[in-house]
DNA sequence: GAGCATGAATCAAAT
DNA sequence: ATTCATGCTC
């Protein structure tokens, strides 16, 4: 090795510099909240190439946000000190895409197609429940979107859905989800889920395409691993491994002999056009997956279980991979001491976890503090004098933060902050593409770029209001379904689709604004803007939209207050179609241009636009939103059960994923930490009385100051709630008597638990989250994500055991185990 | 087909 | 508390 490449491994710590100069084959980071896991992922990039393993072209490295992405190039960049042109850093979502714009075509789609979020799709989802005749009260279209979504994630096709369908609902589902995957392709569309999915679908139906990226890509990187779901988790599968399982036949069914196995992975017959050759054709030949995977994470982080990301991806990372290799990052260069101790105390109460201690040699540092306020206001009047006394203490304000679990509760901490004249900033929320008005100018792009998206077209049809309402716009919707044709052929023609005079005039007359519209499009840029060329300028085109059809001389016309916002989103997304102009000069024709910006729209996050923020705003958020990042001072409100945990947490029995959101709130705080909870809270209707989160009391006493367990055990101040009874029975969940604690198992350490609370110790639980009881029985058929279809052969207490059809026998923990009966 | 008023339902996290 | 849907009138 070269002094060159050595350079890169200095500062490094053990274990951070074996997984640099790790040789190769599948490799695990288990990486501890602040152990430097980025630095790890970017020095061992730069390592590969400096050493000459891997060009930058080969590297494929996958991170969570765009904003993440963009870090890690950065910091890549200035590693090697030249260009990374050709590294391909990018989340799964944009990864995907990107290949999807190219192949298209093997899936039925032309490369203009949509990318529909989860709006749209939920607009879909309902159309298809209501031609179907469902009950959309019972089945709500979000319901069963994310029915579907999760089918979808866990690689479920329309078929498997159907037959794992016990109740009525879940036939409901399942038939709503068949008609769902058809309307997106006949829309020439695709939802987040479809990006990851049919790229697996790609690259299984076509062994040459995936060899082709595998060939590609040498070396694959995964940052967040712990978030991964299944699609994602079988997506690195086929990029880095010898491929497993490669027949797509989905029910099990047996090998490729079978009955050709043509079974589509969605029904909908035609989109996958390919022929059954390909399913069916033999492996000889083909070349070994180069596994070269290398996954960082840590699964005490992992939060998204509701987008069906699965923890197990990461806790059986080793028999997923049985020559893999495995590196704990435990070293913490962000916390002080104390609030180490207290995220290590609070984790230690999970028991689906890999052991872990965490520690720093930044020291003992400051107590972490627990604080009761007698309501939401007081809770955020304390947030805000803390704030302010740090900030006399020199702490900037853009290095302190304030999270949350439900983004409701930001609005209090937003009114007291203003009140104190202190600049803030909000992220996530309501995401700025969300925005109405917005979605309808990006609509309205959608749709001129492909009209084929009867989504997009139902929702500018009539925006602003030119007199086609909701009879007219399904004439034009079934019209054109029955003729294949687009809403856009129909409106040309209005009469052939039986409308009557009135309505024909308003539809003409929109017709003629979209002709002007695809003019521009075209290159005929009509009123002088960017005359040059016939390189499309997605600002002008935006401008043109608002332009033609109204839609800005309406709002300035309105005298409507929130219109004046709404016209400044309006100039926001102008001004960022601009820096999209600006950086990426048309390289291509419109329609390539187009796709750009479109799919750059459809996957940023609210998080990605955010600029950091050196002249000094507090920052408020999620703490979803808050994972991967660091503060000095970190402010955790709302600590109570029924809001963190949350309600439907606790309800659902998901309490160690809420623990573990907890532990990523914990670990952003370098310096200070407190959390807070109200006695009283108006949160939904009336205030209501509040007892402290069950996570407060899991805390290590020794890591918290004086005043704290005041906060939980006594009622200082006259903060008792005045209104008994009724109070009492809203908190509902007061079930268990004491002595179910949760500190038994953790670790000995003396927590609030033991402090003989009044209220609140009535709420000690600590088997909630045990695993469902799953009684698999001998004989049964079952499908395992990894190893597709098997029998299991007997159970073994918590183990089962269950013999793959080819890939022989395997133990999992029944509770855990990725298995589904077949039915 | 649009606009308004009233009543009802919802209220977790987000690529 | 706020949003959303429905029903009524013009």
């Amino acid at each position: 090795m070269d002094a060159y490449a050595a350079e890169l491994l200095e500062g490094l710590n053990d274990p951070q510099r074996r997984a640099v100069e790790h040789p190769g084959g599948p490799l695990l980071v288990i990486a501890g909240a602040g152990s430097g896991k980025t630095r790890v992922l970017t020095h061992r990039v730069a390592y590969l190439v400096r050493t000459g393993q891997a060009g930058l072209g080969e590297i494929l490295a996958v991170t969570f946000t765009n904003k993440a992405a963009a870090e890690l190039r950065h910091r890549v960049g200035d590693l090697l000190g030249r260009s990374t042109k050709g590294l391909w850093v990018a989340t799964f979502h944009s990864a995907c895409a990107r290949i999807l714009r190219v192949e298209a075509e093997k899936l039925g789609y032309t490369r203009q197609f949509t990318i529909y979020d989860s709006d749209d799709s939920k607009r879909l989802v309902k159309r298809v429940l209501e031609a179907d005749g469902a009950d959309t009260k019972r089945f709500t279209p979000n319901g069963v979107r994310n029915q579907i979504s999760d089918h979808k994630n866990r690689l479920r096709s329309v078929e498997q859905a159907q037959q794992l369908a016990a109740g009525q609902y879940d036939r409901t589902v399942a038939d709503a989800y068949a008609g769902y995957q058809k309307q997106l392709v006949a829309n020439n569309a695709m939802d987040f889920d479809d990006l990851m999915g049919r790229t697996v679908d790609l690259f299984e139906r076509y062994p040459d395409v995936r060899a082709r990226y595998r060939n590609a890509f040498k070396h694959v990187l995964v940052d967040e691993y712990q978030d991964t779901n299944p699609a994602q988790y079988r997506f690195l599968q086929l990029l880095c491994m010898d491929d497993p399982m490669h027949q797509a036949g989905p029910s099990g069914g047996g090998g490729r002999d079978a009955t050709g196995g043509a079974v589509d992975a969605v029904s909908g017959e035609g989109r996958l056009p390919l022929g059954q050759d390909a399913l069916t054709a033999p492996l000889a030949g083909e070349e070994p997956g180069h596994r070269n995977l290398m996954v960082v994470g840590d699964d005490a982080q992992s939060i998204y279980g509701f987008r069906s990301a699965d923890i197990r991806n990461i806790l059986d990372f080793e028999d997923d991979f049985p020559d893999a290799e495995v590196i704990k990052l435990e070293q913490n260069y962000r916390s002080t001491q104390h609030i180490l101790d207290a995220a290590n105390g609070l984790i230690a109460n999970n028991t689906n976890q890999r052991p872990k201690h965490l520690f720093t040699d930044l020291g003992t540092g400051d107590e972490v503090r627990v604080r009761a306020l007698p309501d939401d206001h007081a809770e955020a009047r304390w947030v805000v004098g803390e704030v302010e006394r740090l900030a006399g203490e020199g702490v900037p304000l853009s290095q302190m933060a304030v999270l949350y679990r439900t983004n409701a509760l930001s609005r209090g901490i937003e009114t007291a902050l203003t009140q104190a004249e202190l600049e803030y900033q909000v992220v996530g929320g309501v995401r700025f593409f969300d925005r109405a008005e917005v979605k309808d100018a990006l609509s309205y792009l959608q749709w001129l770029h492909n009209p084929a998206n009867t989504v997009a077209f139902a929702r500018v049809v009539n925006r602003p209001r030119r007199g086609i309402g909701d009879t007219t716009v399904g004439r034009i919707l079934s019209h054109a379904a029955a003729t294949g044709t687009t809403p856009l052929d129909v409106i040309k023609d209005p009469a052939a689709a039986g409308l009557k005079t009135a309505a024909c005039k308003a539809v003409s007359t929109f017709a003629e604004q979209v002709a002007e519209l695809h003019e521009t499009l075209a290159g005929g840029h009509p009123e002088g803007a960017a005359a040059d060329g016939g390189d499309l300028r997605v600002a002008d085109l935006v401008e043109d939209v608002l332009r033609v059809t109204g839609y800005r001389a309406e709002l300035e016309a309105s005298t409507d207050p929130q219109d004046e916002g709404r016209l400044e989103n309006l100039d926001q997304l102008h001004a960022f179609a601009d820096e999209f102009d600006e950086e990426a000069p048309a390289e291509g024709d419109a329609q390539h241009v187009l796709d750009r910006f479109l799919q750059g729209a459809a996957l940023l996050s609210d998080a990605d636009r955010k600029a950091d923020n050196p002249d000094g705003q507090v920052t408020l958020m999620t703490l979803h939103n808050a994972k991967g990042l660091e503060y000095d001072a970190v402010f955790l409100v709302g600590c109570e059960d029924g809001v963190f945990p949350h309600s439907r947490a606790i309800d659902s029995g998901e309490l160690e994923e809420e623990r573990r959101l907890a532990y990523v709130g914990i670990t952003r705080a370098r310096r200070h930490l407190s959390l807070t909870w109200a006695r009283r809270r108006a949160l939904y209707g009336p205030p209501q009385s509040q007892v402290p989160s069950r996570f407060l009391r899991e805390l290590p006493l020794d890591a918290l100051d004086e005043t704290s367990p005041d906060a939980l055990s006594g009622q200082p101040g006259g903060g008792m709630p005045t209104r008994g009874r009724r109070d009492f029975s809203s908190i509902g969940r007061v079930g268990r008597g004491p002595g179910g604690g949760a500190g038994g198992s953790g670790g000995g350490a003396a927590n609030l638990a033991a402090l003989g609370l009044k209220r609140g110790s009535a709420l000690a639980g600590g088997d909630d989250d045990a695993p469902p009881a799953v009684n698999w029985r001998p004989g049964q058929r079952v499908r395992h994500v990894k190893f597709d279809a098997g029998e299991v052969v007997r159970m073994d207490g918590d183990v089962v055991v269950v013999r793959f059809d080819g890939h022989g026998e395997k133990r999992l923990i029944a509770g855990f185990a990725r298995l589904e009966p077949i039915t």
